[in-house]
DNA sequence: GATATTTACGTCCGCCGTAACTATT
DNA sequence: AATAGTTACGGCGGACGTAAATATC
């Protein structure tokens, strides 16, 4: 090996890494031009003496069996020097800087919107961008370091390497029009509802838990009459009697939903709990800390702190505090 | 804060502190001009939009609260990198590259040529560096950072943060000329000891377990005819008939001290354990693994990771291990 | 006046972006 | 043809060393 390696050489290589070995998508992740990439990895690489990446002609097609382990190394020293930057910026008292967050529609339309001005007020200078999109969508965003925080429900396994804190659960309820048959019911049980055609989310009729097997299990298929990405439009649809929604129950508000009636569904189906990651390694601003209290006040400096360090711990640091169900 | 700060910048500052806040020295070590450590400290500071150094005049005094921080997380950083370096090496199978270590006179002298010869003969092209030096100049030379390796016995405080692994126990011998009126003597005792002068080394007769505290628990004053800094100026006194001398066991040669006779003094001096040492946060070369191995054979790769991730539990994970005496 | 740090200056090297080129589909 | 990566070129800026200046003791 002849010379000297640079961290911007491995940031660059591992943009790369993250950006579905695209030399172009790391380079505008980077904002850098796309030769900058390309030669900052050939000399990467020159140095070394070895490739990182495996080439068929001139695309990249993977990462080579020195590259993951290299790469791996490489990640933590650029942490590290984030972290020493971010301490930085603290100690100087800056408070400019950014923080970006990735999350879904539930939590951007109808959770965070309070959050995001009280940390406003606090902090009007830090610019923040929040990205929303599915949990997969999200995952991406965090894989290719586009984002510092990820809010989320479920989907714990696509986030990998993260540390992954509780914030608050929901459970879901049911909604219906004035006047619908179900609003008659004391107690909803699954075979009522199995009688209406049903309007949720898409993603609640695949995977593990999903509706689909919680009917199943009581010997019941309901009709699906339509499965929408968001609340918003699952409510319009039930407004259209389309049929019965099932939504979060964080995505009824009192007043502008007053002219739907919604049922308790709590006995039904699981609780959920949505949480909010960060990446491994990574040392959050003290304006992050803010935000991460505002959106969940049990979520101390020291309880991040000690959950960064060990996050297999999580479940015992947080099983003795009650997490608020909205 | 504006603008970008690089590694090495923070290695500049990380020299500087560490080579007693001297701008010079700290040159020196990085074999760079004065001048460039002083700019880019200068320029350091004034990104960061604090200083990192108390001044008075042109003088560096001390380091600033920020400083002790920020430092502290820079050589997190740098640690990282230089072991991303390390491991780049390694993958790359460069046998290049070079090993610095520092230590006693008795473990240069007597200890290590065996171990160093092994290890020429598998890495031929490593420039192997080996500082000889006190306990405290060892120190400074770690805390320096112009050494990876610190080879020494006991003075364990004065390395901190740093993995210490034991290698081998040694005791005390005592050396006479031949016919001297102690070779009469089946059990040495302390008192028999007293009754002549005594020639040993410097530090034995300083600090907690020192020769002087044994011999006064038992009532017993000997008069030191002698102190030396190395055990063949002792030899060499012990030969013209000084006085009776202590040294270390392994510091005797059967063939070259034939002229000496060698008695057992275990049983009246505690046993002392020579250790091997490297910063905390450092990754080993292979070729750093190979030479710990040489020297002692107990040392696994595995066992020498264990102790670096968490070195509370090094008198744990060597307990079990039956160390060598000689 | 000696020592250590800072400032000044000239040079060189490295990195970047634009643009042209090339391979691959 | 379009897409993605590489090579070529010109320019800018950062970092270094030498040398001179300036504090500080």
């Amino acid at each position: 090996m002849s010379g000297e390696t640079n961290l911007q050489q491995w940031r660059f290589a591992l943009a790369v890494a993250r950006n579905g070995l695209s030399v172009t998508s790391a380079a505008q992740a980077l904002g850098v031009s796309q030769p900058a990439i390309s030669r900052a990895l050939k000399a990467l690489e020159h140095t070394l003496g070895f490739d990182l990446f495996v080439r068929q002609g001139r695309a990249l097609t993977r990462v080579t069996p020195e590259g993951e382990q290299l790469l791996d190394a490489a990640q933590r020293a650029v942490a590290e020097f984030n972290s020493l930057t971010a301490l930085a910026q603290d100690v100087a008292g800056d408070e400019s800087g950014s923080l970006s967050l990735a999350t879904t529609h539930t939590q951007a339309r109808y959770v965070l919107p309070p959050v995001i001005t009280e940390f406003r007020r606090h902090h009007p200078s830090v610019d923040l961008n929040l990205h929303q999109g599915t949990s997969e969508q999200i995952a991406e965003m965090v894989a290719a370091d586009r984002v510092q925080l990820a809010i989320a429900t479920g989907s714990e396994a696509l986030f990998n390497d993260m540390v992954l804190l509780p914030v608050y659960r929901w459970h879901r309820q049911v909604v219906v029009p004035r006047k619908h048959p179900l609003t008659r019911s004391a107690r909803l049980t699954l075979a009522q509802l199995a009688a209406f055609p049903l309007v949720t989310y898409v993603f609640s009729f695949s995977g593990q838990s999903s509706l689909q097997q919680i009917f199943a299990r009581a010997d019941l298929s309901p009709k699906i009459a339509l499965t929408a990405r968001d609340s918003d439009v699952i409510k319009t649809y039930v407004r259209l009697g389309l049929g019965v929604g099932i939504v979060a129950s964080v995505a009824l508000d009192p007043r502008e939903d007053s002219d739907l009636v919604a049922l308790d569904a709590a006995h039904l189906f699981p609780i959920h709990t949505t949480w909010v990651g960060f990446r491994r390694g990574t040392r959050l601003r003290e304006h992050t800390y803010d935000f991460l209290a505002f959106f969940g006040p049990h979520l101390s400096r020291r309880l991040i702190d000690r959950a960064s360090v060990d996050p297999t711990r999580i479940p015992e640091l947080f099983r003795r505090l009650v997490l608020p169900v909205r």
